[in-house]
DNA sequence: TTGTAAGCGTTATCAC
DNA sequence: GTGATAACGCTTACAA
């Protein structure tokens, strides 16, 4: 910088005014500097720009998953897993514009601590915390740290925290009052997890709709997962005719286990799923599901971290997206 | 600091040794700094310590991918390809136990000089670099910036830099004599992008072993690609009964193509993938597949990395991965 | 509009 | 073994 300063003939002070292309320098002497740092080749170095100005231009993207029993493959599940993908690519859009990198941190409850120490550290300048456990204490945690962040769906507890979510309950009547049109009698569900306020809240909406009595399997949003509550529903229900599925990851097991039992879909039974994601086109036949504009979502979670980073006292506030149903050939 | 140091009764410096603990600390001193640090709830700053360590601890995972006409998913395409989530899911859980996080950046080369510019700026300590076009101008570039760097696959000009690499000839080879053995007569296949080496090599080592002269189609490593690859082969050549598709994703779309025409895998045409990703195991059938360990490659990338940041002189060198073949249904 | 100078919170080099 | 003290490279009052 020194240099720059030199070569420009003026002070570092004026150098770093150009830089941060600060209200008043003299055009001349602007187009002086901006010559110099080229000739010069000239990089700022952020670690002594963060030293003062406490801002690293960067966020984490926090993935904060429960242990599941024998689950060896955190990180493989979660990076491979379509919606995270998605989540990713949004929040990566939108920060982009504003110079802001991602740093990705996936968690398990065994080191949250890490987490916590990782963010009161400085690295970031706030958090897109996505958690979908009811218990998971991160939230609170990350909260009383202070530091910016926002969420991916409501905080299980009062938490005065911005998120961004999607209306589950309503996604989960627009399947049903698909299947119900469509002329199914004899409906089910396959649901997500109850302690994940989406599987219990998809699950309720389902019922609201159609019927607080459907045979409902509880599945964990993969793929197995939704094969197995598949058999274990046809099992119970041979003939059930409507089947929603709580995510496409599932609905894709689903229709597998339907296949492997002989049945037709969507002629025999029809099958909803939830997501949008890459998931439900890949699926024979394709599916009819309900989609989550994950993306985004993403980005608007980005955007009001953005927001919260710039304008420290800005009151949380929440972003609710509609889904909506996307009719392929499953049902 | 100054409060920890105060409540120890001790100079900062001392703190500094007990945080990074040095070697020389007496005992009864250090228990007490330690007492002070829990007790102020003290962590050290970040960017101070980087600004003069000249270390950040963290690494850019950059994935450089060539810009493809029509395309306007570019981050979605990245974020959902299971590969590059194995390649994440490894290089993360190599670095964790360094306490070194990453920072994800996609570039087409829109913005290779955005990317080069925040590897100037000392954000990180080193680059993981997946680029697959051979003419990708990226890794000469960060090579040229002096960062530590390692690529995912051999670089295309004679660069002194160290990367990780699969046998891909090896891989074909395998697939082509599995097919072959199993009396397989009339084999073609469904190439990778042939400016991408690892689609040039894999092709090369397939027709090595079946003939140069296999039908062949070149496909773009999507589902969608692979699948309209597969038709196109068989409007010409409706007899083949053996096929190697150089991803498994292409192979999905294969097996879709086989499908929709009424051929059965694997009685009529017998079918082998490459890669081995979550994606092999949804294929109905399951796919026989060419399994390349991206995660353990990827955490070898990772461990080179850190070496070549942790000894600065230290001589790139190259660490190349055997492919398995795994037998499952298709073929 | 520009320059001077005082930090920002560490680590590292010395003496002691 | 421990404590001053000088960097590290930048931003930002404050003065001019």
């Amino acid at each position: 910088m020194d240099q720059v300063a030199a070569a420009a003939g003026v002070s570092r002070a004026t150098v770093s005014r150009v830089i941060n292309n600060a209200a008043s320098v003299a055009p001349g002497i602007r187009d002086a500097v901006q010559r110099a740092i080229t000739q010069t080749g000239y990089v700022p170095n952020v670690a002594a720009r963060s030293l003062v100005t406490r801002r690293s231009n960067s966020v984490a993207l926090v993935i904060s998953e429960p242990d599941r029993p024998d689950d060896h493959s955190f990180l493989n599940r979660i990076f491979t897993d379509p919606y995270f993908g998605r989540v990713t690519a949004g929040a990566t859009g939108a920060l982009r514009p504003h110079d802001v990198h991602l740093v990705v941190v996936p968690t398990d409850s065994a080191d949250h601590h890490q987490v916590v120490r990782y963010l009161r550290q400085g690295h970031v300048d706030g958090v897109l915390l996505i958690s979908s456990s009811e218990h998971d204490p991160l939230p609170a945690q990350v909260h009383a740290l202070g530091i910016p962040a926002v969420l991916s769906a409501r905080p299980s507890g009062p938490l005065p925290v911005s998120y961004v979510d999607v209306d589950q309950r309503l996604g989960a009547r627009l399947a049903a009052e698909h299947l119900l049109t469509r002329g199914c009698g004899r409906l089910a569900t396959i649901s997500g997890p109850l302690d994940i306020p989406a599987g219990a809240e998809r699950l309720d909406g389902f019922r609201a709709a159609a019927g607080t009595t459907v045979p409902t399997e509880i599945g964990d949003f993969t793929r197995v997962g939704g094969e197995a509550a598949a058999h274990r529903l046809l099992d119970e229900h041979p003939d059930l005719d409507g089947l929603f599925v709580a995510s496409d990851l599932m609905a894709e097991g689903a229709l597998r286990a339907l296949q492997d039992r002989g049945r037709r879909v969507p002629d025999d039974v029809a099958v909803v799923g939830f997501d949008d994601s890459s998931a439900a086109l890949e699926c024979r036949p394709p599916l009819t599901t309900v989609r989550q504009p994950v993306e985004e979502m993403a980005a608007e979670m980005a955007q009001l971290l953005i927001a919260h980073i710039d304008t420290p006292g800005r009151s949380p506030r929440s972003v609710i997206f509609q889904p909506t149903l996307v009719r392929r050939e499953s049902a």
